[in-house]
RNA sequence: GGCGGCGUAGCCAAGUGGUAAGGCAGAGGUCUGCAAAACCUUUAUUCAUCGGUUCGAUUCCGAUCGCCGCCUCCA
């Protein structure tokens, strides 16, 4: 039985869809305004293991991630470059899509980005007008929460112990306001300004949390199965489009809200100020592999704060190579006709307990334990004796499950290349024992052209993408 | 100030009212001419501290200390 941590309700609550076996899944996707960094990645990767384990469970899933293209960071930079907004993001949703595919990321069914979504956030505003939720100010629009008394039901903020008065926050807003909490749903620009939209109200841009509501309900329906994001967007973004959808519809936007933990880097929090906001990129430079990074990553479930470290990194780096290897033993073994039972009860337990682990609210942890113990009866039985044909399909059905989840065994292709990377380097260390250096060279110029950088160091050549 | 989470071996960590998963590192071993790689075995009388409840607590309750988050753009 499935069952999910639901913020929603704060309890452990089985998973139930809202139509048979049809699933809506909506993710807040990144804002592509910088190359995104791994504490983004590691939501992103927490969206993209529920989605393959609802699929695993059989569900028929719709799997929506939105790209925030417009917002004030994206405006800004982009007038620093002295580009259109358009110009400007365009190579980070190229680079945003290279790093979701080499973190092993699927890429989800819909993928909306929020300025080709105007008029549909044009009309859920227009629709709270008209019923009274929201009004103009200035020329902007608000949403009035006062107007909306399940404001808070999600992220539970209790308002009257907010830091106020003289110095806080709530207050200093330059507009007017009925209420400080009301929050912009549109907000009015300068017809000279390029980062501006014609609407009914005036022209102007939306406001951040109105495009994850038009988006998630053109492409999902106006009420939907699963809302997930990182536990930053609880508050206010996504009690913010709650309080949107749920005022224009009437009715429930989100049955289950799953929130991703936060990544901490040594044990500190990731920022810019700390220079410890290490983008994707950044780790790979140092050598590290992707199916490493996803294994760290994933290691922790996803509803619990993850400490990441370079050492913890090395480690995930050793697991996932002997996960590799296990495969390639296991594919590769002798075998020997007929089966075992005491193997085909192994990987039957392995397999009852990966989806046990993962039916309790994706414990990935729990799973992964499952999955290492199974490595060890396997590779014990390996040592010592041949492998029975049937126990290696069994062995090898069972890896392909593990792996359609959790995508941290390699692709047979990312394997074959290391494998012919290997040989190369050999090769070219042959060539310099026997001090041929133009064939050296000639090695060298070829795995930089397959985009891997040699690295010589005291211990040997070590290589690493480019 | 309000609200929430966490503190488990050298490191990353799971977990439960009944006596501690898994990974990495370390140690020992198999294999190998020696290495490397690979594989196997092994590694916490103890779960931040102090009290309480209980036959029994790491697990429940209270206090203390420390860390992280939200309340403000943020995965």
């Amino acid at each position: 039985m499935l069952r999910f941590h639901n913020t929603l309700t704060n309890r452990l609550e089985e998973f139930r869809p809202l139509t048979d076996n049809d699933v809506k899944l909506y993710i807040c996707g990144p804002t592509v305004w910088n190359f995104a960094h791994i504490g983004n990645f590691r939501t992103f990767t927490f969206g993209d293991i529920l989605a393959r384990y609802l699929r695993f469970k059989g569900y028929n899933l719709t799997h929506v991630m939105n790209l925030t293209d417009v917002d004030d960071r994206i405006i800004n930079e982009s007038h620093k470059a002295g580009k259109t907004i358009d110009e400007f993001v365009q190579p980070f949703i190229v680079a945003f899509w290279d790093d979701m595919a080499s973190i092993g990321n699927n890429r989800p069914d819909i993928a909306p980005r929020a300025t080709e979504h105007i008029q549909e956030m044009i009309d859920i505003i227009s629709t709270l007008l008209a019923n009274g939720k929201a009004y103009e100010s200035d020329g902007s629009i608000y949403f009035r929460i006062s107007a909306f008394p399940d404001y808070g039901k999600l992220s539970k903020i209790n308002f009257s112990g907010n830091e106020t008065g003289g110095s806080g926050r709530v207050d200093t807003d330059k507009y007017e306001k009925e209420d400080a909490r009301d929050f912009a749903l549109w907000k009015l620009v300068d017809r000279s300004d390029p980062a501006g939209w014609d609407a009914p109200f005036g022209y102007g841009r939306p406001g951040w949390h109105i495009e994850c509501s038009a988006m998630s309900m053109k492409y999902l329906g106006e009420t939907f199965d699963i809302h997930a994001g990182g536990v930053d967007l609880q508050f206010p973004h996504h009690e913010n489009e709650i309080a949107q959808s749920e005022g224009a519809t009437g009715k429930l936007f989100a049955k289950y809200w799953l929130h991703g933990e936060f990544l901490k880097i040594d044990n500190e929090k990731m920022a810019k100020s700390l220079g410890n906001d290490f983008t994707l990129r950044d780790i790979l430079s140092r050598g590290f592999s992707p199916l490493a990074i996803r294994y760290l990553l994933i290691s922790v479930p996803y509803g619990k704060q993850l400490n990441f470290t370079f050492e913890g990194l090395k480690g995930a780096e050793t697991a996932t190579e002997r996960l590799r290897q296990f495969r390639r033993l296991v594919a590769e073994a002798k075998t020997v006709p007929g089966s075992d039972d005491s193997v085909l009860a192994a990987v039957a337990k392995a397999l009852k307990d990966f989806e046990d682990a993962m039916d309790d609210d994706l414990n990935t942890s729990v799973a992964l334990a499952a999955i290492h113990n199974l490595v060890r009866v396997i590779n014990s039985r390996l040592a010592n004796d041949a492998l029975r044909a049937g126990d290696q399909k069994a062995v090898l059905d069972a890896i392909g499950k593990f792996d359609s989840v959790l995508g941290i065994f390699g692709t047979e292709e990312a394997e074959m290349l290391e494998a012919e990377i290997e040989l190369l380097i050999t090769e070219r260390q042959e060539a310099r024992r026997n001090r041929n250096f133009a064939r050296s060279d000639e090695i060298r110029d070829l795995l930089l052209e397959k985009g891997i950088v040699l690295e010589d160091t005291k211990d040997g050549v070590r290589w690493k993408r480019k």
